[in-house]
DNA sequence: TAGGCCATCTGGTCCT
DNA sequence: AGGACCAGATGGCCTA
């Protein structure tokens, strides 16, 4: 995971929300009843109680419930989108742990802590690495920069050599 | 069938 | 005011 995939995914959000302003339109399998009853059910019964109220406020009162309706749905879609977003940044999270096989089956959760102790682990072999060299390295993030591609596969392959 | 996990809805809070 | 973020509630799906 980073800054770049991170931007993505950003960006991705953008898009899908162009693509789902309409708010219905951005549901997906999973609509359930809410969608039906998004009032309260003290406005619902304040709705029924005045029956005998001018046309004009009636009119305008179930205009502002429409208004209120397709701000909800709104706000919907936009946290639908929000949480695609925050499960496709979990499944690359999981894509970039190196002993996880593709078809595994993690849960967010598990995908947090891999990865938490995978940074741990890193942060090791990069301690050692240390000691191991006397001169002098810049501190991260600029150490990322430095490291050669070879030493960052090579510490992944020791990884998944160690732990597969 | 119970429990875990996930997607979704919803209302509240904070920020711009 | 509107959007982002968050946490709680709920229902569906899957597995032991």
């Amino acid at each position: 995971m980073s800054i770049s995939s991170a931007a993505s995914d950003a960006e991705e959000y953008e898009t899908f929300f162009r693509r789902t302003a309409d708010p219905l339109r951005g549901s997906a399998q999973k609509m359930t009843c809410y969608a039906s009853h998004s009032y309260s059910d003290e406005e619902m019964e304040e709705e029924s109680a005045d029956g005998g109220m001018k046309q004009g406020r009636t009119h305008s009162r179930t205009h502002h419930k429409d208004a209120r309706q397709s701000q909800r749905n709104a706000a919907n879609a936009r946290e639908r989108a929000r949480m695609r977003v925050l499960s496709k940044a979990f499944s690359r999270l999981k894509t970039s742990l190196p002993w996880v096989p593709a078809d595994t089956k993690l849960s967010k959760l598990d995908t947090l802590r891999l990865a938490s102790s995978y940074i741990s682990h890193l942060r090791q072999l990069l301690q050692d690495d240390r000691l191991e060299n006397s001169f002098a390295h810049p501190t991260w993030p600029f150490m990322m920069a430095v490291r050669s591609e070879d030493q960052e596969i090579s510490a992944t392959v020791r990884l998944c050599g160690a732990t597969a």
